[in-house]
DNA sequence: CCCGTTTGTCGAATCGATTCGATTGATTCG
DNA sequence: CGAATCAATCGAATCGATTCGACAAACGGG
């Protein structure tokens, strides 16, 4: 219920040189400082969101879209939607939540109505309606995730990499016959970034190791799933490796190890590349994570550099080009190419029988 | 940038025949709503949320405070933030995220600035400093999850009618000799509702039924937990089904019951209270869920029917009680206690051998 | 000593919507 | 026919901050 007013009137000043004592823009002297934060301090006064808003036309929010997933829900999605809150905080900024459960609309509403600076979407798809709305409004945003077809600074692991890692270091351990679990078919279908990334990875390893590496496409359906392992388990010379891109039926696909009768890493060594919730309790098996926090990061710092100045802020300096990290291969928007790193246990070599 | 201004010009009216006919709050001739409406779709206006707010003193923000998890995230969390977000939209609401990386200064922080009418804190503990500075502030909120020292709305899963009803269930499908995995130590030290009254529930059930029910308090490491259960197990008579309300450490914990020979259910019946993601994969056993869509709808309603009038809406109407459910075994504040229902497969009767 | 500069503060305009009287025609009634 | 009533719309004040130009007092230099 306190205002600048009610400040600056205890302070025996102008409501100007308060805010100026709270921006800082203006010299002001040190008595008359000290005089307002007491009367600050005093009346507990904190600026209205809104009046600053609308004057300064910023937000400091940024609006974080869930993933356009229709009714399911991925438990890694929590730790983004908070680590990127984090990472926003540290610039000033807050996170207004947006699901999908209208479509698109709540971007566009959130976008027209100035709730918030700039998006970023998470989750993004071939072809993503988010994006073309934000290019529609002229909205700034970020991706976490990548889509060729998006001209949106983005963060994105290097799945290609990180397959091709798991799979180099799985036959550096000495394994020759390694089987990649690639993701499930409909999300190669929907051209998901890390699903085609991670099959050239997959395919660019096999060329440079003397082990022999093979695909074996996950699915959805984990009966489906557990067939088709069950099956390139059996074949002859027998696999001694797996590696893992499609986690999320990971507990399903250890149970139909087990089923098989193997033991794990003794029987067969099991490597992961991507991340699922700790409460899964596979810390054990030797992986790549999903670097969470590095994108979250990145991606709220991408969105944050997106926004343009506010209205004030009409400063003729040029402005810096934002450096990016050398990668020619992605389009030219600004972005973060984050490499993968082992973690975990060491890779188990075979078992000598 | 089409302001208010714009669209009265372009329709030939003054800006607050616009407003009037956007808000419907006085009478408009047809004629002037049409061409009133036909220049907002042509500029593709959309008012300006900071400017409303500044007016009316509303913004139709619900801040949500993420759990006090220091460092820790439970999978569970990011559902409800979705659901909670989901929910508040059905009120016209949006959902600004907080974590709690500053402690509680983020929520003071949000409160005084006026970025949000309410706060909806996830997982509350006992005496939690949120509660405090709500209290402080006068800014109105609601609690996922229920401590009897604030009182503020809220809701929960009763989960002493929870733990007895899987109990009962559990002696009704023949088991006479039943393990009951409570929360973890450090949680019941912690004075968690869903821990104490988990406990009181099981000692409940223990009382109305033929069953010997036996606790083994849970502990967040893993190794004592499996100590202690497979001493549980090794007694004599066999236990044939165990309740298991600490679902974090699940997978270690069934790790733990196949090590010791058991299969389940044939061996040993297991049956859930709460929640885990679906990656997890335990949708094939007898549980009671966490009700979360549920709980996140009565939240959300909870926190905004606690927002005060606006501005502008001084109206002298006496205002309503607000309705709550029967249950007289809690606080004064409103609430939404929610019955427990199973879920999943029937519960496997025990073995003859 | 007077004029130009610097320093610190003030007053007023502004951001974009909402809302309360006031006003203008049109209509009704004695 | 003039006064009272009513419907529809307008104009202006307001919400609470920011920011620009103005201005007074202090200061410095010739």
């Amino acid at each position: 219920m306190t205002t600048i007013k009610d400040v600056a009137e205890r302070a025996g000043v102008a409501p100007s040189t308060v805010s100026y004592v709270l921006s800082g823009s203006r010299k002001i002297s040190e008595d008359t400082r000290r005089a307002v934060q007491a009367a600050i301090d005093e009346l507990g006064y904190h600026p209205r969101a809104s009046a600053r808003t609308l004057r300064s036309a910023r937000t400091r929010v940024l609006a974080l879209a869930a993933p356009r997933v229709p009714g399911a829900y991925r438990a890694i999605d929590g730790r983004f939607a908070i680590d990127v809150t984090d990472a926003a905080r540290v610039h000033g900024y807050d996170v207004l939540l947006m699901t999908d459960s209208d479509g698109v609309g709540g971007l566009r509403r959130v976008a027209r109505s100035r709730l918030a600076d700039a998006a970023v979407l998470m989750a993004v798809e071939d072809r993503d309606p988010r994006v073309e709305v934000l290019r529609e409004l002229g909205f700034p945003g970020a991706l976490l995730g990548h889509d060729d077809h998006a001209a949106l600074p983005w963060t994105d692991l290097d799945w290609e990499a990180a397959v091709a890692l798991a799979v180099r270091e799985t036959a550096a351990a000495g394994h020759r016959r390694i089987l990649f679990l690639s993701s499930a078919e409909h999300e190669v279908a929907a051209r998901r970034g890390y699903a085609l990334h991670g099959l050239d990875g997959a395919r660019r390893a096999a060329v440079g190791t003397a082990a022999d590496v093979r695909v074996i496409p996950s699915h959805r359906d984990p009966d489906v799933l557990a067939r088709r392992l069950s099956q390139a388990l059996a074949a002859r010379p027998v696999p001694t490796a797996l590696v893992v891109q499609h986690l999320i039926l990971l507990p399903r696909l250890l149970d139909a190890v087990a089923a098989a009768g193997l033991r794990v890493p003794h029987d067969l060594t099991v490597v992961l590349v991507g991340s699922l919730p700790d409460e899964l309790g596979v810390r054990h098996l030797p992986r790549i994570d999903l670097p969470v926090a590095e994108m979250s990061t990145a991606v709220a710092r991408l969105a944050i550099d997106a926004i343009g100045p506010g209205r004030a802020d009409r400063s003729p300096t040029s402005r810096e080009p934002v450096a990016t990290p050398a990668s020619s291969m992605f389009s030219g928007a600004p972005h973060h190419l984050i490499q993968p790193r082992m973690a975990g246990p060491v890779i188990a070599p075979p078992s000598p029988g």
